[in-house]
DNA sequence: TCTATATCACCC
DNA sequence: AAACGGGTGATATAGA
């Protein structure tokens, strides 16, 4: 293979993690291309090294299989980065996006893809288990974790050798640079309210407890949970006819609103369900040091966009528990979004002038009613919140292809309504909808979805016009906010978390002011560079020590549950209690993970 | 009693 | 046939 690059070398670590708290490096295996050249480090002898016992400079290229693992390590032993670095695992998904993988996308997923031999997933499995035991390790036990990692790297030689044909390497490299970005950001990690969180989890049950005493006046919960067996029985006594599905009573928020028009009763069950049904906190990894801390899973998405899992990742559950973000002493915290990112994303790479327009009006939605010549041409959001407001849910619609008749529901209004809307869309920016319906054929017709910088979408399966219509949109948002993390993550800043079109950024308290402009700016000119020159505006939040982070959202369930904490603990002097109800404790235990 | 599946709610 | 995109996860129910 000819590559501009003196040294190749695959690259492999194991490393113990508790939950919450960034990885410890157990040991590593490099190996180099051309030379063949093999390295092998156990242990102490691993902490002992000042850099990596290879180059990792512009000459040469570092390959790995997820690499915010192996730069996780890197960070861990305060190692200087690798700065070329080619993921063999984001390649493959990008290689694979969209088509059915019976192995899945891990390493041996790839190397079975490719019809190449490796180790068995048993064996990963059970060396996994001896890393994540952690140490001390006898010398047999060392010595077969290190054939383990070697086994890794071997296999990564022979994966390189099948992928590199299909590697565009310059976008790859591009992509390899947002891993080390997502190490850095996995390794800060999002402070949090201890205490609080604490007291949360320690009284979950007697909270949720409390909010059913007051309200489940007809006995329909059992246990904590919704029983809809005492649910129909309560229907039939007070004569109410419910939906049914499939001889099954439908139990969702919309039925519920619905049937809570004709009958009072029924709102106040609805108001108790949706109240409980946000009340979520199980397995927040929180480290010792009181950061949350989670793999951000990134390129999990057919969009590219980061996956981390929704209970471990405190931007995961509802809003309300935001309410836990709290910069430390001295610090300050802000959450730093796009405006109205995918609109504007719409209009830059569709090329349509008058969609650009109406994002750079600065209210894309009453330009949009504007342009539609439904309100005056100086209408603004004061004078005419109301068609505003129809406006923007009809943008939104539009983004994932809704059709008239939700749009209809959503909006309160006659379907007639709806169906002239989403006409004045299409009247409006023909030129998006020109481009986005050649996309969509094109896609149906098997032809790949790309973004400017190489994500791939291979149409398989059963496709879905509405999720291709939206792919460039959300693909090019995940582009967007990889290179502004990469970015702002290089320029020294502290990027807590990544949240599809946000960053939360961390700093000391006099210098978060300089830091926020620092990343509107970064994040403006990331967006430049993949929109071909169009500039994304963003909002930012911030919030000091001793102020947690506060959504507008959940302020009301925050005031709530903080109230119901109060009330609980004035009542007591012990630890707080139900009888044969168990707290959810795990969310404060450690767990450990490996590569 | 355990597991697979469907439903529902949450996030951007 | 469905008609709201990309996800994760809790819970209820059905089935072995």
């Amino acid at each position: 293979m000819e590559a501009p690059y003196r040294d190749i070398w695959f690259v492999d670590f194991e490393f113990y993690q508790a939950g919450g708290d960034p990885p410890s490096p157990l040991c590593l295996v490099a190996r180099e291309l051309h030379s063949n050249r093999l390295i092998r480090v156990f242990g102490e002898d691993l902490l002992k090294m000042e850099s990596a016992p290879f180059p990792t400079d512009a000459d040469t290229l570092f390959v790995a299989y997820y690499a915010s693992a192996e730069i996780g390590c890197f960070l861990a032993l305060k190692w200087p980065i690798p700065v070329r670095i080619l993921d063999l695992y984001v390649e493959f998904r990008n290689h694979t996006n969209g088509m059915p993988l019976p192995h899945g996308s891990g390493l041996l997923g790839a190397m079975a893809y490719f019809g190449l031999n490796c180790i068995e997933a048993v064996e990963k499995t059970a060396m996994r288990d001896l890393a994540l035991r952690g140490g001390p390790y006898t010398h047999a036990e060392a010595a077969a974790l290190l054939d383990y990692c070697q086994s890794d790297v071997d296999a990564l030689v022979d994966l390189l050798g099948r992928m590199w044909a299909h590697i565009d390497l310059p976008r790859a490299l591009l992509r390899g640079r947002y891993m080390a970005a997502a190490a850095r950001i996995e390794r800060a990690g999002t402070p949090i309210d201890v205490p609080t969180f604490a007291r949360l989890v320690r009284n979950w049950d007697a909270v949720k407890g409390k909010l059913l005493g007051r309200a489940d006046r007809h006995g329909l919960w059992e246990k904590g949970s919704f029983r809809a067996a005492r649910f129909a029985a309560f229907l039939e006594e007070h004569n109410i006819a419910w939906p049914v599905e499939e001889g099954r009573l439908k139990l969702d928020d919309t039925t519920f609103r619905m049937m809570a028009k004709a009958r009072p009763e029924i709102a106040s069950i609805q108001e108790l369900r949706h109240t409980l049904s946000q009340l979520r906190l199980n397995d927040l990894a929180v480290g010792a040091d009181g950061f949350n801390r989670c793999l951000l899973s990134v390129f999990r998405a057919k969009t590219s966009r980061n996956q981390p899992s929704n209970s471990k990742f405190i931007f995961g559950p509802s809003v309300w528990l935001r309410g836990l973000i709290k910069p430390p002493e001295g610090f300050a915290a802000a959450y730093v979004d796009y405006s109205q990112q995918e609109f504007g994303i719409a209009a830059a790479i569709s090329g349509d002038v008058v969609m650009m327009d109406a994002y750079a009006s600065g209210d894309p939605y009453m330009a949009f009613a504007i342009q539609a010549g439904a309100v005056p041409i100086d209408a603004t959001k004061q004078s005419h919140p109301v068609d505003r407001s129809r406006f923007k849910v009809c943008v939104l619609a539009v983004q994932y292809g809704q059709g008239e008749d939700s749009l209809a529901t959503k909006l309160g209004e006659s379907k007639s309504t709806a169906r002239h809307l989403l006409q004045l869309h299409r009247q409006t920016y023909r030129r998006y909808w020109e481009w986005n319906d050649d996309l969509v054929n094109s896609a149906l017709l098997g032809f790949p979805l790309r973004t400017v910088f190489g994500w791939t979408l291979h149409p398989a399966g059963k496709l879905n016009a509405r999720s291709l219509a939206n792919f460039p949109s959300q693909a090019h948002g995940a582009e967007i906010l990889r290179l502004a993390a990469s970015m702002v993550t290089e320029g020294g800043i502290t990027v807590c978390a990544p949240v599809h079109d946000a960053l939360l950024v961390m700093a000391e308290s006099d210098r978060i002011d300089e830091v926020v402009a620092a990343t509107q700016a970064l994040m403006a000119e990331a967006s430049t560079i993949v929109l071909n020159g169009f500039e994304l505006r963003s909002d930012a939040q911030i919030f000091r020590h001793p102020e947690r982070y506060a959504d507008e959202r959940g302020v009301e369930m925050w005031g709530t549950v903080m109230d119901i904490l109060d009330e609980l603990e004035a009542g007591h002097v012990g630890p707080t209690c139900i009888a044969g109800v168990q707290a959810p404790v795990s969310a404060l235990n450690t767990r450990a993970i490996s590569s």
